[in-house]
DNA sequence: CTTATATCATATTAAATCAGTCGGGATTTG
DNA sequence: CAAATCCCGACTGATTTAATATGATATAAG
């Protein structure tokens, strides 16, 4: 019932390129440093993302990633189904090509894992990177203030 | 992000014991045939059942398995930690003892697996073994009520 | 008392997945 | 050209998964 690190780093890593929107192209050396992550591991992760057209690329030297569209228009959901496939706790209720068995109908075990996939795609398709951005910045804001009460 | 077969075979042997209560102690055997699944490997992870009190065993001929408390009494949730471990998407929010980092108190990130992991219990501690068998129950005579309709 | 039926316990294993590492290309800036 | 950077495929050690194998212990039935 476990991500693996490749949907955590590159929640990770997209939240990090949000942060980093409009300065140009982000490298990735700067984005493992920062989020304490092997590069070459999150070469790999962000090559898939690009694939699915959620970064853009940026060659030689100075460049980088880009987000692919608004942060806005990314749900943390697209993130982790590039990274971890169709969201599902078992393979009965793939949200893609349901890998059916034939009780499927009548099944009480399945209707669990059926609520259980709803209730985590609800979580993770209502979170946006903007949305993040904004509670990030909202955490700040708070922390700042409880600074000058201290 | 998807369970072991530990998990899924195990709510399926708890259910198939719920199917069977009052019959006398349930083998493993029949619980294995009539659910698709390896004998042996089913006797390991009801090993782990037994030992956190959710069945009871009857050894010798005629022995099997019984429930360790009422079905209204088992939560689905009940069943996933003993077989899976703490509920969690990432080792940063598991239900017992997180394994923090230095970050977590501001880590946008985190939020996340928290929401995520919450909506998961809410489903897997909303479920029993009871309300399964009142929706089995149900459903059977829904389907029965279709046979005298077509 | 013997035998068949069960649970109980431990060890082993083949395959898959995880979480990287390594080495080398291709492309762009200065 | 050199340095920075993305791009790509192969390799690897550790762990987990999903079993299988073997044998001991307990009990009911005959």
């Amino acid at each position: 019932m476990k991500l693996s690190t490749k949907g955590r780093y590159g929640v990770k890593a997209m939240f990090d390129l949000a942060q980093h929107m409009g300065e140009g192209p982000t490298s990735l050396k700067s984005i493992a440093e920062r989020q304490g992550i092997s590069e070459h591991y999150l070469e790999q992760l962000v090559s898939g993302l690009r694939k699915a057209g959620l970064v853009k690329s940026v060659r030689g030297a100075q460049g980088g990633y880009l987000l692919g569209r608004e942060p806005g228009k990314i749900k943390i959901g697209d993130i982790i189904r590039v990274l971890e496939g169709p969201i599902a706790p078992a393979d009965c209720v793939s949200e893609e090509n349901p890998d059916c068995c034939a009780k499927a109908d009548y099944c009480v075990t399945r209707t669990i894992w059926e609520k259980v996939r709803d209730s985590i795609v609800e979580v993770l398709d209502s979170i946006t990177l903007e949305s993040m951005l904004e509670d990030a910045k909202k955490r700040e804001a708070d922390s700042s203030l409880y600074m000058y009460y201290i």
